[in-house]
DNA sequence: TGTATCGGATACATTCACGTATCGAACGGA
DNA sequence: TCCGTTCGATACGTGAATGTATCCGATACA
């Protein structure tokens, strides 16, 4: 941490400079990749200096995992939210569409989160961090799994129902490595939506 | 490229050194990631100094995608026959074991690949040539799979064979993504048997 | 074996990013 | 409004990585 925890007026001017650096900082490592950037390319961009920099952050590895924890939050919290829209029953499709919406649109996130998976995979302790932000989120997609039965009727043989929440999160990455080099939106979407239905349902009823 | 394309000699030498820093840099990107990698860390580690490196490359960049190139089709080779072994019938789980064998058992390569991944993505050119490899492996899944048709009935909802290899292909990414964090090998194996299974076959026939 | 060419090492200058130390200005509490 | 604290800018020294130019040993071919 940047600070000692002996506690510390914080200041308005103080999270507002943090807010500001963090964003630039998304859109930089976003455009550049974060084995590019520089502390100075992300405080230019942010329009402070290299002190400001230093006053609120000890390392840009340190940026970087605040950067996205922060986002990988409000990611977790809209799927969330887009998960328990509809009642206690479900529309999968549908749901599956809103998802979609939040986790596919936003190609900058895309790539600052795999650009963050590459550094976690040399990096246990990362790792460990984004292995319990996914079982969160598989926790959320299986809790709806759960209310979902009796309708879709149970997956395939994947096992359990966490099992099928780990198929769901396979596919929505499988599909993720592939946007990230076509770009093609519309088709990731559909594409995920025929895998997702082909994983989560059995051969009988065919959507298509 | 390196060198003008004036017919020159080329010596034993030449390629040696050049297969030596194709070898040493592998090491060291799987190691600490392209973007924390210097020109002098490579050389250091194949045992020359900088003026051999500029000697063969031009920077860092065409190195790796040299080095990408030399090992993705050794990969593709080495798929291929894995997918040719048995006659032109199939045993699929078989099949489905030899090519994981060869996919997933070397960390190093899961981890260079992603990081070449995150590189293409956001270079349009490169991200063109990787499209291309990948449709090469995918067509080669394509043609396994109309030869199997048949013995496991035809897929789900995925559409044509095509659509069926690209869904392999995505499971596939999908579980990579989870074994770079929990490297856990066997898991991902059993794993992916299960979700290729779930995916290529209707829902009748449980092969668990 | 001789010789012209090639490959790689060494030395150099330069640029770039880093981290720190110091200073002035903004801020918040009284 | 005043004053002590905090925030961020600026200036500086430093180390690392880069690309180039030059030199010498190795190599291929006659």
């Amino acid at each position: 941490m940047a600070v000692e925890d002996t506690t510390r007026r914080v200041t308005k001017r103080r999270v507002r400079t943090r807010a500001n650096l963090l964003d630039a900082a998304f859109a930089v490592f976003a455009a550049k990749g974060f084995g590019r950037v520089s502390i100075e390319e992300v405080c230019e961009a942010a329009g402070y200096s290299r002190g400001a920099f230093y006053s609120n952050f000890d390392s840009l590895d340190e940026l970087f995992f605040a950067l996205y924890r922060q986002r990988a939050d409000l990611i977790a919290e809209q799927v969330s939210g887009a998960l328990a829209v509809d009642g206690p029953d479900l529309d999968v499709p549908a749901a599956v569409d809103r998802v979609t919406e939040v986790l596919l649109l936003d190609r900058d996130w895309l790539l600052v989160k795999t650009d963050f998976l590459v550094h976690a995979a040399r990096d246990p302790a990362v790792a460990q961090s984004l292995l319990e932000h996914r079982a969160r989120l598989r926790g959320a997609i299986a809790d709806r799994l759960a209310r979902a039965r009796g309708h879709t009727e149970l997956p395939a043989a994947l096992g359990d129902i966490d099992g099928a929440a780990h198929a769901v999160v396979a596919a929505y990455d499988g599909v993720t490595t592939q946007l990230l080099l076509d770009r093609d939106i519309e088709h990731a979407r559909v594409w995920l939506g025929q895998l997702l239905t082909a994983l989560l349902t059995d051969g009988s009823d065919t959507t298509a």
